[in-house]
DNA sequence: CCAAAATAATTGTCAGACATTTAAATGCCT
DNA sequence: AGGCATTTAAATGTCTGACAATTATTTTGG
């Protein structure tokens, strides 16, 4: 088979073949890369052009630049934070931009947080279930603003996935829920609502404590239900405006 | 609160505004940007910087660029190919990375898979039963590279989450399926491992034909500690090498 | 010996130029 | 009038050379 790609960009070739090594092992994570201009001369193009590829690679997050004498494009170290941040930013264009319904992304969003809660039960701590508390609280002000309360409700699930005490599991279960926040957003929660979900909430929390898995699989599976009715109620309200 | 980073170059800055704009939805997918020319002189600044900004977006897969007249800078629609792939390539980099332990990637990766079992048992499809089927056809050829092993595994893997029927879970659980192959690839599959993972997918697919969710769980659970036996086997040849 | 200043290496930015690509406008011939 | 070739204009892709800003190292001065 031909090269699929006879007419590519000379910086997105260079950052094909930085990325390659990257990932091939050839670099390693701290190493530096040559300066900008040895780039330039080992791949017979201008700065410019090398500056774009590295450019490109650091909206990866696969390179940092650094200033200075003895500064220079260093291979990253890809934390959980960054790859969480870029997961979610993935996530969240993936939903807005493809006329997703309300339905299908909470049904793939509450699956997924369900898969945690065997371990979550086994493993959750004290610090853990007293952050999820910390937030039931903050949700249960009476002046809270909607966008306030979604926020808190992502720190509680956040906190949720945590406790089944698996770092890559939370990464992509986190990532899962803070795509689905500005959809969440665009939800009124009345004070009625608001009761319901804390009481789910409070539901989980004391299922996590007493290490019984069915009641939260329950109360998540009640709260996914819930939430759909709450959307698609906006979506009706919407679709008669 | 003040800015977080005042020390950020200016193409970055210019990069968030304009991922800021696509997000909110301020420009939607097949806009057009302004041409590099009347963005530099929006923001004040030179062409190039502009263009490492755009370069920088086009890494992200936000927006694509197109020579020729009336040609620019253009929103991009992010596909599900597309966003897995990205997914893919983050989630890779992050196991590959952060010395995490292949115990706790397996462990992640089944739990998250086994949340698609309720709705792929009641939803599979007759076509994707069939496309399972191929591939443990593939799997049993018994001249097959462990590469080659390795790959059928991962489409068998993708089949099954594609049963539950919801595009966005088949987005989140196929990237976490996919980023694991560079650490199964690891592995060394001897005749007799493969036939208990074969046997494992056969029950798998039995289980789905008969709507079995318990069946299907229980495999997956059987197939998640055999891997990790494996994989712990082959660490345990490479400490005592 | 220590602190301040010079130095060198490197990224960040700019300005201007030219090459290339592409769609639209123009002109010419039948 | 209609179709084909040519020109034109708008845009990205690339190059060059310069200067600004930053920072670790080295030198210098007391």
């Amino acid at each position: 088979m031909k090269n699929a790609q006879p007419e590519k960009s000379l910086s997105a070739q260079i950052a094909d073949a930085i990325r390659t090594a990257i990932v091939d092992g050839r670099l390693l994570v701290g190493d530096r890369l040559p300066s900008e201009a040895e780039l330039a001369d080992q791949h017979g193009v201008s700065r410019a052009t090398v500056r774009e590829a590295l450019k490109r690679l650091a909206a990866q997050s696969l390179i940092r630049t650094e200033r200075g004498a003895f500064g220079g494009a260093f291979v990253n170290h890809l934390s959980y934070d960054g790859a969480r941040a870029q997961q979610v930013t993935t996530s969240t264009l993936l939903l807005g931009m493809n006329a997703i319904s309300f339905q299908v992304a909470c049904e793939a969003r509450y699956a997924l947080e369900r898969s945690c809660t065997a371990l979550a039960a086994e493993r959750r701590t004290e610090a853990l279930l007293a952050a999820m508390r910390t937030e039931i609280e903050t949700q249960s002000a009476p002046d809270l603003s909607d966008e306030a309360f979604c926020a808190s409700d992502v720190a509680f699930h956040r906190a949720l996935v945590d406790c089944a005490g698996n770092e890559v599991l939370s990464y992509h279960l986190a990532g899962s829920v803070e795509a689905m926040q500005p959809l969440m957003n665009m939800i009124t929660f009345t004070a009625r609502s608001r009761a319901e979900i804390i009481d789910l909430h409070r539901a989980i929390v004391a299922g996590l404590e007493r290490r019984d898995v069915a009641s939260v699989d329950s109360a998540l599976a009640t709260l996914e239900a819930y939430t759909i009715t709450l959307g698609q109620s906006v979506l009706k309200a919407r679709a008669t405006r």
